[in-house]
RNA sequence: GGGUCGCUAGCUCAGCGGUAGAGCAUCCGGCUUUUAACCGGCUGGUCCUGAGUUCGAAUCUCAGGCGACCCA
C-alpha cells in the first residue's frame, strides 16, 4: 500500500477555512498515483475475478478533443468501480499511430512521420494525464512501434497460410485525393471516402484481400450471442453483412440449349411475372452470348458503366439504362420467351451478376420497363380487393399469387417453396444464400503503415517473408514530398531482396496495410504487452479476454468492430486463442456538442466572442436574430471547447462530473458553460461538507469495511436510510446499463441532505455517512475524493477501499404514508405504521376522514391494498 | 420506402402499472470580502395527440404526429 503525501490540510487551527484548489489537489494526487504505481494492473490469483474495461484506442493527433476526453472518462469511472468492488482490472491504452495524417503532415513539413507521430503522443499523453485517469501506462502499445507491427505482420502471415490472405486483380475504390485505394466499408453512402471525403472512382489494380466473406454466416449469426450490444450497432452490421437467402434460376438462351443465364432472387414467388432478363455488363455470360465480336454499342455501353461506381450504379434516383441484346431467354417455369437486356443497374459483384425483371414487384425493375417499354405483368396481390389505382405502381409486399398457373391463389411463402421445389426437381433452380459483404481489401499504396511480408520472386511467385526474418521494416523515409506514388516502390534499396525460397533476386511488396489491421487485435496485445516470442500467448488472452467492457464512438459501428470480430474468429480457428468474439459488452457514447450561433438568413456561423447578448444573440454585422443550436464540435462552426482550457479553469474533477452528469453515456452531450459552473459549485459544496467535520479519536473504526451503522436518534434513522438507499441506487446506476448521471444526481441529493443535517446526528453516523459518499464519490472524482477521504481521516488511497454495502433492513421505513385513492384518483395520504397487514390496512383507509368524505359513509364495493404503498376504494 | 431510438418542468434527463422527480437555469430572501460569490427558499408539468386494456396508465396495446440516426 503507498504512503500518502501529508495534506496540508490543517483543520480547526485555521480561522478561515482552506479553499477548494482544484489544480494543486491535482497535481499532488497525479504524481502520488504514479510515484506509488498506484494503477499497475494486479494479476488474478485463483479465482480472482478479472474485468477488462477499454475505451478504443485514439489516434495521435497531437490535441485532445472533447470526445477523447469523454471516452475516457467512461472507462475510467467503469475500472474504478470494479477495481472497489474487487476485481482485479484491466485498464490499458494505446495508440493507432499508422495512417495518413503523419504521412501527410510529414509531406507539409518536410519531416519524418514517425518523429511526428512520437512528438505528437507525448503531447497526448501530457494532456491525457491530467485526467487523472486510472491507466496502466506499463501496458501501452503503439502500432507504428516495430515491436507491435513485427506481430501484425506475424498475424498477417497466418492468415496468408490459412488461404484468409490472397491477392486479385479487381476493380477497387480509389481515392484521388489519399493517392490510395480503399476498402468497401470506408465508402459512405455518398460514395466519398471516410477519411479524405473525396469522391472515389473506380480503378481496376491488382490487390490485398482478406477472405472475410468465408466469415460472414458466423458474423452474421454470432450478433445474436451479443446480448450486450447496443441493438443499432448489430443491425448496423448485420445490414452490411446483408444476408440473403434466395434461389438461382437458370434461363435457357433461345437457340441454344447448352447456353444458360443463371439469375438470382429472392422473390421466387413472383417467376411467372417476369418480362425480361437483366444481366450486368460485366458477367462473363457476354462473352459466350457473343463469341466472336460485340458491337461498338455494346462494347461502349460497358466501357461506360466500369467508370461508375456501385453507388452510383445503383442509385434509385439515376435514370436507369440498358440495351437490349436482341437475344431471348426462356422462362424455366413456363416457357415464355423473354427479351435480355444488359443494364449497370445490376452488379456483378452480387448473386449471380444478373436478374430476372419484375416490373410489377420491384421498384428499379418497373422503372426500368417503363423506360424500355416491356410488359409489366403483377402475379402478386394483397389479400383486400384491389382498386385500379393498385396497378399504378409496383407492389413489393409478398401476398397472393395471381396468373400463376396452378400456384395461382398461394401465399408467396409458401408459392416460394413450392415453386422450388418443382426447380429442383427440374434441375433449374436451387437456393442460394447470398452476402452483400464483399472481401476486405487491406492493400494502401501509401508509405506510412505495415509492410505487408511478402515477396515476389520471378521463379517461385508470391513468397511469404518466413517468421524468422520478421519483422519487414520500413526503411527511413526520405523526402516525402517529391515522390509521386507510393514512395516505398521507389525506395529501389529497400524494395530489391532475395527470395527466401531460391535465394536468387527478388521484390518486396511495395503495398502497407490499411490502419484498420493494425487495430483489428491490439486489445489482444495489452493481455501480453511484453512478449517477445509472439503476438500473445493464449492463457493471458484467456485470463483476460473478452473485453468486458469496450467504449468508443458509433462511427466504428461496422469498420473496425467487424474487423476485429473477424480477426478474432479467424485467430480462433487457427487455435491461436480461445475466444471468438472479442468485446462481451459494447458502449457507444454520443457525441460532444458545441453550441452555435447561426443566422438562417445568410447561413453563416458567428463567433461566440462577438456575440453581446447570448440569451438573445444578434448577428453583430447584420442585426438579425440568431438561431442557436448544437452540434458537433468544429473549427468552422466555432463551437470548439478546448479540455486544457476547461481543466486550467476548474480543474479535471470538475470537468469529469459534468460530462458524466450532463446526459447518459450513449446520447449526445451539449456543452453548456452554466452547467460546468454547477458542477464545480456542487464540488466546492462537498468540501465544505468535509472540512467543517470535528474527528474524536473513536471515529477510526468508522471506517473499515467491517463497522455496522446504528442509529440511535430518529434523525440517524432518516440519514441511514437516505445512505443505505444511495448505494443501492449507484449499485443499479452502474451495472449493466451504466447511468452515470443519475448515480452522480443521487450523490447530489445524499449531499444536500448531510449538509443539512451533519450536526444533528450521532457522531458515528456522522462519520460513516460521509464515509460512504466519499468511497461513492471516488470513481467520478478521484482527486477530490482523495482529499476527502483524508479530512475524514482515512488512511491508504481512497481507491483501494472496497465499495461500500448496505443492509436492506435499513432501507425500511418505520412509517409510510398510506396513499388514499377513491376509485383509482388519489384523494389523500395517511402516517401509518409500515407493515401493516392487508386487512389492518383496508380498515385504517375505510375508517379514514377521506374515505367518509368522498363516499359519504358508504361501504365500497371493492378495495384493493398495495401492501406499505396504497389502498384504494372502489364505491 | 424500411428499421432503430426518442418525445416528461425553461434546459438536460430520471421514473417504465400505484401520491410526477433530480440537477442546472429563472425568481425571492439572507449574508458578506457587492462588475459578484455563497447559503436558504419558492415557483414551475393537458408526462406529443387520440383510442383501448385496467380498480388505477407518464408507464402496457394500437393508431397518428413530430424529431434524430441508420439502411435502401
Amino acid at each position: 500500500m503507498p504512503l500518502i503525501a501529508e495534506s496540508n490540510h490543517s483543520s480547526g487551527h485555521n480561522a478561515s477555512p482552506d479553499a477548494y484548489e482544484a489544480l494543486l489537489i491535482e497535481a499532488r494526487w497525479q504524481k502520488q498515483w504514479s510515484d506509488s504505481h498506484l494503477y499497475r494492473t494486479t494479476q488474478p490469483r485463483g479465482d480472482d475475478k478479472t474485468f477488462y474495461a477499454l475505451s478504443m484506442f485514439p489516434y495521435p493527433s497531437g490535441t485532445l478533443h472533447m470526445g477523447h476526453v469523454r471516452n475516457y472518462v467512461i472507462t475510467d469511472v467503469i475500472a474504478r468501480v470494479q477495481r472497489m468492488r474487487g476485481y482485479s482490472v484491466l485498464h490499458p491504452m494505446g495508440w493507432d499511430s499508422f495512417g495518413l495524417p503523419a504521412e501527410n503532415a510529414a509531406i507539409e513539413r518536410n519531416i519524418d512521420p514517425g518523429e511526428w507521430t512520437r512528438n505528437n503522443i507525448i503531447q497526448m499523453k501530457k494532456q491525457l494525464s491530467r485526467l487523472g485517469l486510472s491507466i496502466d501506462w506499463d501496458l501501452e502499445q503503439t502500432t507504428c512501434d516495430v515491436d507491435y507491427y513485427k506481430w501484425t505482420q506475424y498475424l498477417f502471415l497466418q492468415l496468408y497460410q490459412k488461404g484468409l490472405a490472397y491477392q486479385n486483380q479487381a476493380t477497387v475504390n480509389w481515392d484521388p485525393i489519399d493517392q490510395t485505394v480503399l476498402a468497401n466499408e470506408q465508402v459512405d453512402s455518398e460514395g466519398r471516402s471516410w477519411r479524405s471525403g473525396a469522391i472515389v472512382e473506380q480503378k481496376k489494380l491488382k490487390q490485398w484481400f482478406l477472405r472475410i466473406t468465408d466469415y460472414a454466416e458466423q458474423l452474421d449469426t454470432d450478433l445474436d450471442k451479443l446480448t450486450n450490444w447496443p441493438d443499432k450497432v448489430k443491425s448496423m452490421q448485420r445490414n452490411w453483412i446483408g444476408k440473403s437467402e434466395g434461389t438461382e434460376v437458370d434461363f435457357i438462351i433461345e437457340g441454344d440449349n447448352d447456353l444458360k443465364i443463371t439469375i438470382f432472387t429472392t422473390r421466387l414467388d413472383t417467376i411467372y411475372g417476369a418480362t425480361y432478363l437483366a444481366v450486368a455488363p460485366e458477367n462473363e455470360i457476354i462473352n459466350k452470348l457473343f463469341p466472336n465480336d460485340k458491337s461498338d454499342h455494346i462494347n461502349q455501353y460497358i466501357h461506360n458503366a466500369a467508370k461508375l461506381s456501385q453507388i452510383e450504379r445503383t442509385d434509385d434516383k439515376r435514370p436507369k439504362t440498358g440495351i437490349d441484346l436482341g437475344i431471348k431467354a426462356i422462362n424455366p417455369i413456363n416457357k415464355e420467351r423473354i427479351p435480355v437486356y444488359l443494364a449497370d443497374y445490376v452488379i456483378s459483384e452480387y448473386g449471380s451478376g444478373a436478374v430476372m425483371g419484375v416490373p410489377a414487384h420491384d421498384k428499379r425493375d418497373y422503372t426500368f420497363a417503363t423506360k424500355y417499354q416491356l410488359p409489366i405483368k403483377f402475379v402478386v396481390t394483397p389479400d383486400e380487393d384491389n382498386s385500379d389505382s393498385f396497378y399504378n405502381k409496383p407492389f413489393t409486399s409478398k401476398g397472393i399469387l395471381v396468373n400463376s398457373a396452378q400456384f395461382s391463389g398461394l401465399k408467396s411463402d409458401i408459392a416460394n417453396i413450392k415453386i422450388l421445389k418443382r426447380g429442383t426437381t427440374s434441375n433449374w433452380a436451387r437456393t442460394k444464400i447470398q452476402y452483400r459483404l464483399r472481401d476486405w481489401l487491406i492493400s494502401r499504396q501509401r508509405y506510412w503503415g505495415c509492410p505487408i511480408p511478402i515477396i515476389k520472386c520471378k521463379s517461385c511467385g508470391i513468397v511469404p517473408v518466413p517468421y524468422s526474418q520478421l519483422p519487414v521494416e520500413l526503411p527511413e523515409s526520405h523526402n516525402l514530398s517529391s515522390k509521386v506514388g507510393n514512395p516505398l516502390e521507389s525506395n529501389v534499396d529497400w524494395v530489391t531482396t532475395k527470395c527466401p525460397n531460391c535465394e536468387r533476386p527478388a521484390i518486396r511488396e511495395t503495398d502497407t496495410m490499411d490502419t484498420f489491421m493494425c487495430s483489428s487485435w491490439y486489445y489482444l496485445r495489452y493481455a501480453d504487452p511484453g512478449n517477445k516470442s509472439k503476438p500473445f500467448n493464449n492463457e493471458s488472452i484467456s485470463t483476460w479476454l473478452p473485453v468486458n467492457q469496450y467504449v468508443g464512438g458509433i462511427e466504428h459501428a461496422i469498420l473496425h468492430l467487424l474487423y476485429a470480430r473477424f480477426f478474432t474468429k479467424a485467430l480462433y480457428n487457427n487455435k491461436l486463442i480461445s475466444i471468438n468474439e472479442p468485446f462481451t459488452s459494447l458502449l457507444t457514447q454520443g457525441m460532444v456538442q458545441g453550441i452555435t450561433y447561426r443566422n438562417k438568413k445568410t447561413n453563416k456561423y458567428i463567433p461566440i466572442d462577438s456575440i453581446s447578448d447570448r440569451s438573445k444573440p444578434i448577428d453583430p454585422s447584420t442585426g438579425d436574430e440568431l438561431e442557436i443550436i448544437y452540434e458537433k464540435m468544429s473549427k468552422s462552426k466555432y463551437n470548439g471547447v478546448d479540455p486544457s482550457t476547461v481543466i486550467n479553469k476548474y480543474g479535471a474533477d470538475t470537468a469529469r462530473m459534468f460530462i458524466l452528469f450532463k446526459a447518459p453515456p450513449e446520447k449526445d452531450l451539449e456543452w453548456n458553460d452554466a452547467d460546468v459552473e454547477g458542477q464545480y459549485r456542487f464540488l466546492n459544496r462537498l468540501w465544505k461538507l468535509f472540512s467543517n467535520i470535528k474527528l474524536d479519536s473513536n471515529n477510526k473504526d468508522v471506517l473499515s469495511d467491517q463497522y455496522v451503522p446504528l442509529a440511535q436518534k430518529d434523525i440517524d434513522k432518516t440519514v441511514l436510510r437516505a445512505v443505505s438507499y444511495t448505494i443501492k441506487a449507484l449499485d443499479d446506476d452502474l451495472s449493466d446499463k451504466y447511468q452515470f448521471n443519475t448515480a452522480i444526481s443521487e450523490l447530489m441529493k445524499l449531499s444536500n441532505l448531510l449538509s443539512t443535517e451533519l450536526e444533528n446526528l450521532s457522531s458515528d453516523l456522522k462519520i460513516y455517512s460521509l464515509n460512504v459518499l466519499v468511497k461513492l464519490l471516488a470513481p467520478f472524482s478521484p482527486h477530490l475524493a482523495e482529499e476527502l477521504w483524508l479530512k475524514l481521516g482515512g488512511t491508504g488511497s481512497v481507491h483501494l477501499q472496497s465499495w461500500p454495502r448496505y443492509d436492506k433492513n435499513n432501507l425500511i421505513s418505520e412509517s409510510i404514508n398510506l396513499v388514499i385513492q377513491i376509485k383509482g384518483k388519489t384523494r389523500g395520504t395517511i402516517k401509518v405504521e409500515s407493515g401493516l397487514s392487508k386487512n389492518n390496512l383496508e380498515e385504517i383507509a375505510i375508517n379514514s376522514d377521506i374515505a367518509k368524505r368522498w363516499l359519504n359513509n358508504a361501504k365500497p364495493n371493492r378495495v384493493i391494498v398495495i401492501p406499505d404503498k396504497l389502498v384504494n376504494l372502489i364505491p
